[in-house]
DNA sequence: GCTATAGTACTAGTTGGCTAGTACAATATA
DNA sequence: TATATTGTACTAGCCAACTAGTACTATAGC
């Protein structure tokens, strides 16, 4: 199980913070494979937004192949991908990377700059 | 000197490829402290962009403390931040390592992963 | 001072992302 | 099979980002 919770402020979207906040429950273990997640009514109702912001993040989350969708029953996470296929973390991790190395460089910082500052946290 | 270039395509506004390609010009040296930049006429004309797309991502980089304008003159490389100010080049690179960071834990990877990936490179 | 050249300001149109309203389709289960 | 429950599809409105058009202002240099 899992609290959901919507910052208005942030500027962040709605659907994102869904998504994102059901990302990090499996990563961090809160959320299991197999757990069924709330409706996209009510979890609609419960963060007083349309239910289709609701769906928008699930339907985003089953193309990635996090969750699974059953017509009728619910929506689960999934046994797949999360855990199992590390060549897909693999380059997801590689593109995280890239993307905010490039930007890192384009400011004039180096690899090794980067990773001085991460080390010490 | 240095060449523009804008790409249509790929969703990058003009105005941040402008940015983008101005800072990475002062990070590997091809643009030099003093240096004047082309005007945002002849620039916009250069690109097929309106005056103001170019001016924008110079104001931008002028509120950055990178470029210099001068109303009747030109804009110039400014002799400032970008390798003086230490302070700020810092605080930008623990916000570039934030962000990394938090996107990277969102998807169950650890700082050590990143560190990982970043020195394979 | 006059004029060319440089940046600035204001306005407006377009577009895409986000959210909501509402109706539809599929499945479970009694 | 009837009905409740679940996800889906389609449409529309809103808003911010982006770009452009056009007029204005400041400086350089003759």
């Amino acid at each position: 199980m899992i609290e959901f919770k919507l910052d208005p402020k942030g500027g962040v979207p709605f659907y994102r913070q869904i998504i994102d906040q059901i990302r990090y429950g499996i990563a961090t273990g809160s959320l299991k494979v197999g757990e069924q997640l709330p409706t996209v009514r009510s979890l609609a109702v419960d963060l007083k937004v349309n239910l289709n912001t609701v769906s928008k993040a699930y339907k985003e989350l089953e193309i990635q192949n996090i969750l699974e969708t059953q017509q009728g029953t619910g929506t689960f996470i999934g046994v797949s991908k999360i855990q199992i296929n590390s060549g897909e973390r693999k380059k997801k991790l590689a593109d995280i990377c890239s993307e905010l190395l490039s930007i890192a460089s384009s400011y004039g910082f180096t690899a090794d700059d980067i990773i001085k500052e991460i080390k010490q946290r």
